[in-house]
DNA sequence: AAAATCATACCGACCGGTCGGTATTAATGA
DNA sequence: TCATTAATACCGACCGGTCGGTATGATTTT
């Protein structure tokens, strides 16, 4: 039956989740993800040539469901500032997102930075979003609600904070309520620190 | 000789710090490291008691030089967002200095959220600078040269930047000059992105 | 000579992956 | 409907090879 097969699959990643976040991908044995998922090392290669085949998918599934989380945005009609907080929002729920475990992303930049084939993966959607980015800044600054600023910079930066935060979230657990987190971060960056005079 | 003995221990620390920023700390081994470093098995474990041993030394020095980098930073009778701009423009050059090389701080952060002993290492200095970041901006704040903003989530968004840029760093090689870069990023995080009326 | 430094051979554990075989499910046909 | 066949899903022992680390002896320095 399918079912059994689908469920298989379900355990192996899962547990594959769990122990590449918790312990690494190279220091997860094949044997482990199989004990931790109660799945013969036979059931195991049956579903997935190779220990990275697994590693791969999770990559991915991990990427369209950050896709989807931004393709169901609606940003007609809004101003440009307006739509970069809501992002903020995104990316913040994103994170804290039951079973998106934070870790894992960082076992894929490493191995990305080992393997070719986990680079090209792993970075697309990097350069992706910066380019929109600085498409959306672009047009903000043409509209008038942003600073004549560097659009490629801007884009840059806000990747960049992006990124930063999804690191603290992993070396400051204390924050939990990232949404909001990562809204007034982003709020700071589009005000600025320095203060105004007048 | 002692000269022997210290340059064979230097020729082992590089070595490692080449193959663990190009290979990976897990996926290199301690034989390629005395291959590589024309040492023997036996030397290297003369100077080193555990392939980690040396992982933690070279952590370690890197977290000093660091810190020496802004240590040596005179910041008295400056105004906030100056000394902000300048430690930016440090961290910047820091990134470029042709002996450290950036790959090797994802490998101590995925070390770091593997091991409890690297993880204490890794992430007091992480503490440290956001504490200090902190206290610099609430004096900033009180003396009116920074807008009345929460200090400890600014703080957070400033390091956040630096930790995002770093990465940056490993993901978009066509960017040389740090230095600039960081500066450029920090200018844009002081003044916002918004347009102010008026 | 004594001590420090380095070289070589080697060990046991472990790991990713294979393979022959078994159980389970689906398809077929009367 | 129900045996029979084919296909899929699964099992677990096993293998070649690698790895971190050790034991022991040679060489160099003081």
């Amino acid at each position: 039956m399918q079912h059994r097969s689908e469920e298989t699959r379900h355990r192996i990643l899962d547990a594959a989740t769990q122990l590449f976040s918790k312990t690494g991908y190279d220091a997860t044995g094949v044997a482990e993800i199989c004990q931790s998922a109660g799945v013969s090392k036979g059931a195991f290669y049956h579903h997935f040539s190779t220990k990275q085949a697994v590693f791969v998918e999770l990559l991915n599934s991990y990427l369209t469901s950050i896709d989807n989380g931004f393709t169901d945005m609606r940003h007609e009609g809004k101003e440009v500032p307006q739509v970069i907080l809501q992002m903020a929002a995104i990316a913040g729920s994103l994170f804290q997102t039951a079973d998106i475990h934070l870790p894992i992303f960082l076992e894929f930049w490493t191995q990305a930075n080992h393997d070719p084939q986990i680079w090209e993966t792993a970075i697309a959607p990097y350069r992706r979003y910066q380019y929109y980015f600085a498409e959306m800044i672009q047009e903000g600054i043409e509209q008038g609600s942003l600073q004549p600023v560097d659009a490629q910079l801007a884009a840059r930066v806000v990747v960049s904070l992006a990124v930063g935060m999804l690191m603290q979230s992993l070396f400051d657990p204390s924050i939990t309520d990232w949404q909001t987190e990562a809204k007034r971060s982003m709020e700071l960056l589009l005000n600025g620190l320095v203060r105004r005079k007048g």
